[in-house]
Order: structure tokens, then C-alpha cells, then sequence
DNA sequence: CGTGAGGATTGGAACGTTCCAATTCCGGGG
DNA sequence: CCCCGGAATTGGAACGTTCCAATCCTCACG
């Protein structure tokens, strides 16, 4: 099979082998109809004889191509990017694009450094689900090449198209559903201080507000441990219902209140946020987006925009609702009678 | 900032507006210590002012190198093998090697594919966190490019190191720890047809024989809805314990006990397997390996077969060990006087 | 038997870098 | 005033493709 010289195969050598120029081999193997189908057998044997694998450097060089589109994730542990990658991933392969994956584990310089890789290796557009660049980072970015932001709507910036839930109403969802099985000291674990977060805990404000009741909020962050912090300081305040910024925090949350002692949805009720798979197996309400067809989404405006550049910013709102499952129930102070008889 | 010239800008418009040739533009662009400062400025506020950004491709291309190694992930919906390819990521980036990140979502035909860009796009090594390639691919890509399994031994590939824990004593160390419980009607969920699974069901086997007890074995998957099927059989076979496949799988037999009203581990115990961090929060008990190491020691293997390839396939085997949570108890059958004092 | 059409094939430029070898520049020592 | 050495700079080849324009063949037709 391989040949043991050495230096890898080149169209040169395959060429050379099936007794042709490389002008031809090459269009042999693009598979071009003008080609003999004697030369076309020699030439594609010859390849394989030869174990012969194409350059892409070189041809995408020359051709001022790369059919690729990078994509950036922030936190390749949270599965709920896994699942809007699928959906990215999907609608570019329709179009015939490849994704170049590439994370920051959310830390904001491997994050830049990341990004200008993919940028130097001249991905044809980039999709960042979710990131923790700077508004003028983020404008540099999309002055050079077509980018959608998904996660949260971008404003005001050119050319830049985003695909986005609609976190206020999201959050304050959440509160509704509580406080329509009886809660009223309903506390909110935040995701800390980014955007989303911020958003979220604004919603969650906003819908307390407009119930009347008493806004609580504690500091946690959108990890498993973030949310295991919060929770505490939420039950030591005399919560029984959590929005949590979350589901990762909110799988955290189920963990201090077990070693707490407390009973989940009897004592207390927790609400994640996001919907990603795994919570339908561990029985958790959230608030959901759907996150594969956002992914899509991303994928069909970067393409439209690669497709034809220039023109406005679009900004893709996605539905959000509310997934109530078995973790909310009743609020105990809502009469000893119901304990026990959720769902 | 940058010019508005359509084209992207290159290292000859850089040089020619800072008036030097392209070669010193390269040198100071590179960092070299032989240009003028007063030039290396010059070229620095040009390329600056142009909003220059260099080419990969065709610098890989004329230097015969990528720094790059490529990395399949089997599914990034298993956080398990995120959590390997942090410890893959930062042993390359220590030598200085960034990587390029594919999935093909456990389809091996995408699979195939994505590895065959890998590998036009020159990468210079190879690590394959999980894979479903056939030995002959295997072989293929071997002989091109240094590579390394992660997630079980690979013997008789020339040039192909591995990564892997024992899967068949991991196995049984939930098997055994069980029995240290009182139980006796242990149950498998097994993770489908492939190596891994395999392996960690011939492991569950050789344990209850060595018990002297007698084997259940149900179908499962890899995944959620495997162990949530998986698990529902066992339970009607009456099994009081059941060793699942793996951490995903294990969570999906929790939704089906829950589902079933049984309690864990009052009813009925669960051990999982990978040791993902998830587990914590979850307080499930499981074989663990040491994930992020696993991901260290490929990554240590690959480059320094790529600083000096040939020589024979090197297979670290990692430490396996079992983490007791809450998700495994007493025997029900192990005297009625227990319960409830679990932990 | 010459001509031309059209298919098959080929040479060579180009893509944007890197880096070697060669050249220029400059000041100081003889 | 010439020469030399070293620093600074430059031209140009090379990397492996693609693709345009040009050439070569073959064969049918007049």
C-alpha cells in the first residue's frame, strides 16, 4: 500500500506513477468529467498505491477557500453546548460546510487566542456559542468575517447576527409557575456576573415585582458548585422555592439540599433554566430553549450571510417555555394536606 | 484600523506600506532579533493599521508544519470525555501545540470523514478519545500519523500507544463492593455491543463467579434511555443492586427507579462507572478513573512520539477505584433493622 | 488526403508565506 | 583611501495545490 519513502506523497508523485502531469491527476481526483476513464483508473490506483492524501493547506490556499466554519464553545462540561453544537453542526454540513471546534474553558484569554487561530486559519465564519469577549473584540471579529453570537442577542454591532431566548420572560416564568403552586419565598440562586446571568436575575426581579412579593437573591454561578453555594444561603434565608440561574446550578442545588436533609419538591421546589436532556432523567423542572434549533438557526443565518455579506444584523428570538416536572410542587406553607401527593 | 480594500491584506501590502521588503516584514512580524527597531516599528504600525492578520495555511504550508494535533470525541454529550479532553488540552498546549477538536457524534461514518480532514489539514498527531473506526482504518492512520486511543487498550498496531483504565477489574470492584453490602442479586446493565462494554460485563462476570454467585446480565446502552431500559428489566427480574455500564447510563437507571417508586438505596443500589464529576452532585457511587490524567498522558505520549517517531506502542494503563456515594446501601434482603441508617 | 472540431492533456502562474543565500550598508582599522 | 566585518536587508525559490490558456490527438467529413 503506502510507499516507505519518507516524505508524504504528492499530486506530483501521483501523477508521476499513472504516467501523467498533475494538472490532470488533479482534476482526475476532483473527479472531473473531461477525464479519460483510462487515465481517470491509472491516476486514482496510482493514489492508492501510493497512499496518497491530499493537502488541504495547499489547496485551500490556492483556491481562497476553506469551506469551514469555526465554531467557539464556551464550556465544552456544560452538555447544554453540546446540544446546540449538534444542531450548528447539522445545518452546516447541509450546506457542505466543516466546523472547526474550539473552546476557551471560559477562561477569556485562551478564549482570544482560540478565536484568532481559527481566524488566521481563515474559517470561512464563526459561530460562538456563548463567549466572554469584549464588545470591541467582538466588532474587530465581525468586521473580518461573517459571526453569529449564540446565547444572547448582540446589538450594535455591524454585521454581527445573534440567536437568542428571551431570558427576562424566561425567568420570569419560573417565578409564575412557583407562585401558581403556592410559593411566596421564592429565591433566586444567580448564574454571577455576566450577561446571562444578569438577564436572568432581572427577569426573575421584574416577574417577583409584578406579584407583589419579596425579590431574594443569592450569590451563586452556573456550575454545579455555583449553585451548591447558593442553595445554602437560600435555605439559611427561609426559602422554599429556587429559580435557579441554571440546570448545572440547579443539579448543585439538588445536591445541598439533599445534604441538608431537605425533601425535594415537599420542602422545597427548585426550577433550572436552559432544558438540557440530562434533567428529563433526574426529574428537574426548567425553563427551556430549544437548544438544537437554535444551533440550527446560527447555522442558517452564518451561512445566508456568508452566502451574501454585508447587510443588517438579524436577531433569531427562540420560544422559551417551561418544562414543569417532578422537582416543583406545592408550597408546604400551602396546608400540610397536599404533602406527598405531587405528580 | 483596517483598509477597506476588499481583499484581505497580506504580508506584501504590510511591507510595501511600511517600505520594506516581505522578508523583513516576515522576520519582525516572527519576533527575529535581527531588524532595526526603528523598521520592526514601522512594520508593526503598518500591519497594526491594515488590520493584518497572517495566514496560516500558507505558513503550515511552506513550513511543513501545523503545531497541531487533531482530537476526535466520540460524543460530547458524555461530559466523562470532556473532562479527558481538558487534561488532552493542556498537556498540548504545554508543548506548545494547539489542537483542532472533531466529533462524529458517534456515527462512524461522520466519524471517518471528520478524521480524513484531520488529516489533509496535516495534523501532526492524533489522539482518539473513543472511537468506532475498524483495526484496518486504525492501522491506516497510524502509519501516517503519530496516534493514541484513549478509553481502552489497542494491541498489535504498530505505532499506536493507548490510554485505558481495567475495565475488567473496575468492574469488578463494583461487584465487589456490593457484596461487602449483603447483596446477592446483583445485576449488569450492559453498555451495548462494543469493546468497553464488553469488557466491563466479562469483568461483572468473572466477579459474581468468583463470588460464587450467579450472573444477571440485561441489555443497555451508553446513554440515558440504555440504562433506563436496562434498569427497568432488572428490576423485574428482582435484582436488588445493578452495576450499569456507565455514569450516563446510571442516571438514566435512577429515572427509572424513580419512576418505579422504588427508593435508592433503601430498594435497591446503583454503581456507575467513569467517575464523571456530575456524580458528586448526583451522589452516586461509581468505578472512577482519573479522567483529566487520562487526557495528560495521551497528550505527554503523542508529542513525544512526534519528536521522535518509530518505536514500539507504549499502553498506560490508569488506576481504577471505587468511589462510594449514597446511591449504594445495605441488602434489603441483609436484615430489615438497617434501613434508613444508610450513611 | 487535408482540415477542423472537440475532447484530452499539459505547462505554468498563482495563492501567501518562510528562509536561504546574496547583497547592501556602515563605520573603523590599517 | 581602501578594505573588512558584521549587521540589516532583500530577492527568489519553495511548499502542494488549482485552474486558465494553450497544445496535442483523433477522427469524421469534404
Amino acid at each position: 500500500m503506502t510507499a516507505t519513502t519518507g516524505r508524504r506523497p504528492t499530486l506530483h508523485d501521483v501523477a508521476a506513477r499513472a504516467g501523467v502531469s498533475k494538472s490532470l491527476a488533479s482534476l482526475a481526483l476532483q473527479g472531473s468529467p473531461k477525464v479519460a476513464t483510462a487515465s481517470r483508473e491509472a491516476i486514482l490506483a496510482a493514489a492508492d498505491e501510493l497512499g496518497y492524501r491530499p493537502n488541504r493547506t495547499a489547496s485551500n490556499l490556492v483556491r481562497q477557500r476553506t469551506h469551514t466554519v469555526g465554531v467557539h464553545i464556551l464550556d465544552l462540561h456544560n452538555p447544554v453546548f453540546a446540544e446546540i453544537l449538534d444542531g450548528v453542526q447539522e445545518g452546516v454540513r447541509a450546506h457542505d460546510f466543516s466546523t472547526l471546534l474550539v473552546t476557551g474553558n471560559a477562561d477569556p484569554r485562551v478564549e482570544r487566542t482560540e478565536i484568532t487561530r481559527l481566524l488566521e486559519s481563515r474559517v470561512e465564519g464563526l459561530v460562538l456559542i456563548a463567549h466572554r469577549l469584549s464588545d470591541d473584540d467582538l466588532a474587530v471579529i465581525a468586521r473580518e468575517v461573517p459571526t453569529v453570537v449564540v446565547t444572547w442577542r448582540t446589538d450594535g454591532i455591524a454585521g454581527l447576527d445573534s440567536v437568542a431566548g428571551d431570558d427576562l420572560t424566561g425567568a420570569g416564568l419560573a417565578v409564575d409557575h412557583l407562585v401558581g403552586l403556592g410559593h411566596t419565598s421564592i429565591a433566586h440562586v444567580s448564574g454571577g456576573d455576566n450577561r446571562i446571568a444578569r438577564e436572568r436575575r432581572a427577569g426573575y426581579e421584574r416577574a417577583m415585582a409584578s406579584h407583589g412579593l419579596e425579590p431574594l437573591v443569592v450569590d451563586g454561578a452556573f456550575s454545579e458548585a455555583g449553585g451548591y453555594a447558593g442553595t445554602e444561603a437560600a435555605v439559611d434565608a427561609g426559602a422554599t422555592a429556587l429559580v435557579v440561574a441554571n440546570d448545572l446550578a440547579a443539579i448543585g442545588a439538588l445536591a445541598a439540599l439533599r445534604a441538608h436533609g431537605l425533601r425535594v419538591p415537599e420542602d422545597i421546589s427548585v426550577v433550572g433554566y436552559d432544558g438540557m436532556r440530562l434533567l428529563d432523567s433526574l426529574d428537574l423542572t426548567t425553563v427551556a430553549q430549544p437548544l438544537a434549533d437554535m444551533g440550527r438557526f446560527a447555522a442558517d443565518l452564518l451561512i445566508e450571510r456568508i452566502g451574501s455579506p454585508g447587510g443588517p444584523s438579524r436577531h433569531h428570538r427562540v420560544e422559551t417555555r417551561l418544562i414543569a416536572r417532578g422537582s416543583s410542587g406545592l408550597s408546604p406553607d400551602a396546608g400540610e394536606l397536599h404533602l406527598g401527593e405531587i405528580r
